[in-house]
DNA sequence: CTCGCCAAGTTGTATATACAGGCTAGACCA
DNA sequence: TGGTCTAGCCTGTATATACAACTTGGCGAG
């Protein structure tokens, strides 16, 4: 007995799937209002509203006079890249390689059962891995997983394909929540990144979103001298703007 | 001989304008559509979709039966309470307190007018203070600010208002771009903010645009043992969702 | 062959109209 | 007095229509 979803959210719903199942792919031309007014039967108003929101939650480009286009998905979230180390290794032209040190099946306790919203002793899936970009080693992965939303991790060689990666072709993140801190690794962590004694670290902690519940967990460790997380915000109500470049600030040390 | 703006944008500015003015407080309540149309001199849709987008953006609430409602400004950002440090800390329910160590008005050299978009030489004003919560330092605060966009740096005092709110009362942020490393402080950063030797430190640089171009840099050191960076994504597309509480990261410890 | 122009298709905006559904104050009844 | 019901306002959605501006491709004149 839900509530009918409006006309424009269906046909939302119709293109993003056109386009997360692959059979739109970025600068695939979408169908044009006039098209979805003859085959969805709305009027243009409506598949110009689909059409427009889309377009401001960065899933399309339109273009007055040409026609509205998938757009390129790494355009659509700063914050999704973050999620994939790999890619944002390769966009800086290095190589990433990964390895894992640990893998198992286990009962969830304490605090891991606290940010998953589960009871104690569900199954989760815990690993831990290491980044290289050029064989450097940049961050140590210590990632929870619900068993139930990936029941076939420990089929996974994470060697080839990051866990951020996996996950995200399970089930569209919908949802991430991080905090981020610094502090002096313990020993086992300097010795997976190859750290100097006193050396800090960056740890970013993230709990992860899918399906309307918390399904993964992870503790990211950074080299403090190797790594570095950018953010870009822009305020509601502020004119959409194309990520501008960070000038100079690559070049501060203090 | 700019394109003249749309209508509902011009509708979406002059109520924004009621709010930055103060002239609507939050839970204050805006004109309703009807009354959009016959002062404003617009069809209902296009007010609809004026208030609407102000209610996507966050500017507004709306409520169907009751009417349309000035939101209160924080729940507009979470990011934008981590701009002023004060109302975090007075959220946290301790008192905030701080103390310029050190303010001048200089050339701009090197990095900073690099970030700033300035020539080298152009005036700053350059200020240094520490922010307390209840007497424990948590924020060491290195400022850079364009003298043009605030002509009066010199004669605020900063023990009283931050620099942050100072800013935003001169116009309000667009844009904010941040990047977060992890650090050991060198003596002075240490001496002002009370650390152990060997301590972590994290360190939020960011920059700051107002009216179309970057007006302030920051370098903000906190103690990696007292502070904690929190932030809340949602990707486009997603239903949108309160914020929601974290539980358990704040018992986390390595 | 080349240049220019125009027609057709596309998005962007604006309006009038209509109906559904939520909310509330006040009228009205028992 | 207390409960109920309804009129009136509000938002939310859907449609038909209209015009403006932009882009592209093709056609025709020179």
């Amino acid at each position: 007995m839900s509530t009918a979803k409006p006309r424009y959210q269906e046909l939302k719903d119709f293109i993003i799937e056109k386009i997360s199942s692959g059979e739109l792919q970025p600068a695939d031309r979408v169908p044009s209002e006039n098209e979805l007014v003859e085959t969805q039967r709305v009027s243009r108003m409506t598949a110009n509203r689909a059409l427009r929101e889309l377009n401001d939650e960065g899933y399309v480009e339109r273009v007055a006079g040409r026609g509205t286009f998938v757009s390129d998905y790494r355009s659509r979230s700063d914050l999704l890249e973050v999620q994939n180390i790999a890619d944002e290794i390769a966009r800086r032209g290095n190589r990433h390689s990964s390895r894992v040190m640990w893998h198992s099946r286990q009962h969830a306790r304490g605090e891991i059962a606290k940010a998953l919203h589960i009871e104690q002793g569900t199954d989760v899936f815990h690993l831990l891995l290491v980044h290289y970009e050029n064989d450097v080693p940049v961050q140590l992965e210590d990632r929870h997983i619900l068993s139930s939303f990936a029941p076939d991790c420990m089929e996974q060689d994470f060697d080839e394909i990051t866990p951020s990666a996996y996950l995200t072709g399970i089930a569209p993140l919908q949802e991430a929540e991080q905090a981020v801190r610094a502090g002096i690794p313990n020993q086992a962590v300097r010795k997976h990144l190859d750290m100097e004694k006193g050396e800090a670290c960056l740890i970013v902690i993230r709990r992860t979103w899918s399906k309307g519940r918390p399904v993964t967990f992870s503790r990211l460790h950074h080299p403090g001298s190797r790594y570095e997380l950018t953010g870009h915000y822009t305020p509601p109500g502020s004119t959409r703007t194309q990520s501008t470049e960070i000038v100079g600030l690559e070049n501060l040390r203090q």
